[in-house]
This record gives C-alpha cells, sequence and structure tokens, in this order.
DNA sequence: TTCTTTCCTGAACAAGTGTTCAGTTCTTCT
DNA sequence: AGAAGAACTGAACACTTGTTCAGGAAAGAA
C-alpha cells in the first residue's frame, strides 16, 4: 500500500509551518528571542510542542528560518528603495534610510534578529543575514564610487561600519526610547543617515539633500 | 567575644576576591562569555565554586563587575590618549582609534563585555560601560563642534554610531579574522577612524592627516 | 469498513549550570 | 591550649528548557 499526500494535507501542513514560524516571529516581535520558546510558540501556533519538531529539527533550525526570513523581507524592502533611486548616491541614502526605518518600527524583532543573546547557535544565520544587508549597501556605495561620487575605499569595510552604527544607535540599548513622535523618528533617522553617507565620503552639503530625499518618501513606514 | 580580621587576612580576602575576577577575564579573554563559568573560574582561582559565592552574591554580580573592571580600563586609555593630542579633532580622532586597537587586540574580550549572549542578565552593567565610552567620545565631539571643526549635531547620537560602527566592523561577525599582520591592522583601524571622522563631519582631507597621526602611536598596542 | 501509514499530543526525560549548605579547616581572642 | 567565630570546600540540589516517544487521532488505500 503506498501512501500518498493529498492535496489538501500538503496544504495543511505547510499552513502549520507558516503558523509556528509565524508564531515565532510574533513572539520575538513582542518579546525579543527570549520570548521564542518552543513551548509558548507552540501555544501562539496552536500544536503541541512536540509538532514543532515535525517541521523543525531543532530550535536553531527554527530560529534560524525565521532569521533568514526577516532578514529576506528587509533586504527585499532595501533594493526596492534603492532601485527607485534617481542615481547611485540616492540609491545608497535610500538604502540606508530604509534601513533605518525598518529597524526603528520593528526594535524588538530587529535587535533580535541580529544581536540579542539566544541559547542556541544561530551564528551561522545570523552571519549569513548580516551578509546579505552588507553585501546590498556595499554594491551601492561601490557604484556611488564608480560613479565618481565618492573616494575609493574598502566596501565592504564601510558597508559593515554603516549597518553596526545604523543599530547601535536605533536599536542598540542606548537608543533613544521613544517610538511615541514621528518627527522625532524622522529627525533620528535623517541624523543617522547623514552620518552615514558622510562617513563613506559624500559631501556635506551634498548628503543634506540627500537624505531629505531619500528619508520623506519611507517616513509613512515608521508606523507599520 | 568579638572577632576581628587581621590585616593579613583583609590582604589575603582581597587578593582572592583578585584572583577571581582575573580569572573570569581570563576565561573570557581566552573563550568569551561562554566560557565564564562558577566552576572553572573557581578552579582557575585556586577555590571551591562556594568560594565565589562568598565573594559575588551571583554569577551576574561577577560577570557585572568584569564588565566593569574591563570597562574601566578602556575608557582610561582612551582619556590618556584623548588628552596627549593637540586639538580637539586629534583627539577624537586619538579617542577613535584608542577603541579601534583595544577592541582588535582583544576581540574575544571586548565581543564578550558588549554584546555576546550571557546566560544571566548584565544589561545594566553593559549599558553602564557604553554609556561610558559613549559620553567620553561625545565630549570630544562636543569639543570639536565647539572649537568650530565640525559641523553642529547631536553628538550623544553620533557617539553612539560611531561605537557601533567600531565594534561592528572589528569584532563582529562580519570582521576579518586575520589578526596576524600588522600592516593590514594598521590599515583596517585608519579605515575605521577615517569613516568615524568623516561621519561626524571632519573633511576628507583633514581627516587623513588625523588618522595617520592617531593611529601611528597607538598601534604598537595591537600586540599587548 | 478495515487496515496501514502518517501525523499529532503532551507528559516525561535529559543535560547543563548556577546555587546552596552541612561539614571541615583556618583564624582570632581569652 | 581551648573556645568561638569566620572562611572554605565540594557534593548535592534546583531549575529551566529543549527534546523525545509511546499512545492516540486522522487520513489514505483496499
Amino acid at each position: 500500500m503506498v501512501y500518498r499526500r493529498t492535496h489538501q494535507v500538503v496544504k495543511r501542513l505547510a499552513a502549520r509551518r507558516s503558523a509556528i514560524l509565524a508564531a515565532a516571529r510574533e513572539a520575538a516581535a513582542e518579546g525579543g528571542m527570549s520570548a521564542v520558546q518552543i513551548a509558548p510558540v507552540a501555544v501562539r501556533a496552536n500544536v503541541a510542542a512536540g509538532t514543532v519538531y515535525r517541521y523543525f529539527p531543532s530550535k536553531a533550525d527554527l530560529i534560524s528560518e525565521l532569521i533568514a526570513e526577516v532578514s529576506r523581507d528587509e533586504l527585499t524592502a532595501v533594493r526596492r528603495a534603492a532601485d527607485a533611486a534617481p542615481g547611485p548616491s540616492s540609491a545608497l541614502a535610500a538604502a540606508v534610510s530604509t534601513v533605518a526605518v525598518h529597524v526603528l518600527s520593528q526594535r524588538k524583532l530587529a535587535w533580535g534578529i541580529l544581536a540579542e543573546p539566544v541559547d542556541v547557535d544561530v551564528t551561522a544565520s545570523r552571519i549569513a543575514s548580516r551578509r546579505e544587508i552588507v553585501g546590498e549597501i556595499a554594491s551601492r556605495i561601490d557604484a556611488a564610487v564608480r560613479a565618481g561620487h565618492l573616494p575609493a575605499q574598502d566596501t565592504q569595510l564601510a558597508a559593515t561600519a554603516l549597518l553596526g552604527a545604523l543599530h547601535e544607535a536605533l536599536v542598540g540599548p542606548l537608543a533613544t526610547d521613544t517610538l511615541d513622535d514621528p518627527a522625532k523618528l524622522r529627525d533620528i533617522v535623517q541624523a543617522v543617515t547623514l552620518l552615514a553617507l558622510r562617513a563613506v565620503g559624500v559631501m556635506d552639503a551634498r548628503a543634506r539633500g540627500l537624505v531629505v530625499q531619500a528619508v520623506l518618501p519611507v517616513k509613512s513606514l515608521v508606523g507599520a
């Protein structure tokens, strides 16, 4: 006798898998990575704890997939914003401020994804996540350099530094707590973007203009 | 009957306490924060596990003190380097590159002190540690702004971003692994310092000069 | 319907570590 | 030297969570 999964079953299995991942994401967004524990996640996803292990070999795998998923979303947003920009410098500005807005709008998730202590080893996944974003930003810096807008430099290093600056300033333990005031938020995003652009060598005057152009269109995302 | 601690005993107690802290520091430097476990630290300090608890109420307290100690050392080094500089911009450059050299020369320790996952809560101590260094850098930026060398800005935010950039680029998971080549190290420290100076608004040409001045004197520290 | 395969459940298990404490050793005072 | 307080030891304890697995439910084949 051969058992074959019905269409319906395949769909249900996929749905369950998504539900578990979604539950993990919710938990992370609400309480940080420490809240992503098998039992609570299972409850949230309406399954038993053991069931989680039919979809993910271990907690590390679950979290790794979560990181990959969130990272993919962010990368998509960054690419879209940058591609819509008129030139290489604008693209860089757009990329940077998109990252800024994203991490600001989902602080706990962002912090959990990339730096919060986790009891299992998700280093590989975190490195991959960083590498994607850093690579994207590095290629935007590269483009600006090739266009003659920026001095030659180690773009990989610069992109890494930029990411670190954004995260520390916006989601790190010393980041301002107030999420409430949109104007304040815009100011912070602008300030950080300005720092980033100047860091890679954009002239101050030009940078200010680029920042305004880049931040205005995305600021509505903060509330999302 | 009243028991009073003899001078000798007081000294021995203090020595033990230091020995435990030193053992913790060694463990952290060698294997990161995860290696700072009560039993191994006790062995290293030549005491029993229970004895640790006569000096530190909990592991969290032990690690908190460790963080404070390392942080104090770093702050001292940064202050000294900056104070020895001829002007506010040089002082800023010196401060930044000193931090860079420090974290590079003790990567595991640096990573452990400020970001590595720990099973106990040392958030408060880490925040305090960051705050000290950020405050120092912020005040140096402030001085440069007051001297008219830099544009007005949110110096606290800028200092936070700078620290994040340094750490991510130098000790983060994407940082280059090679500690061996001193020339390479110097290049990285210079590159990162340059990024930092430009970020806060130092003109590129001037920044390059400041970087060379600041990095040359401290590069010997890397081997320490 | 009945049998087989897959899926799900949730209580029990396992493992790593911080913490405790009764017994021992060392130090101080008379 | 002897009594009493303080310090030290290290094995046992406690607690948290990820993981397993025997039993039961559901789905597909005959």
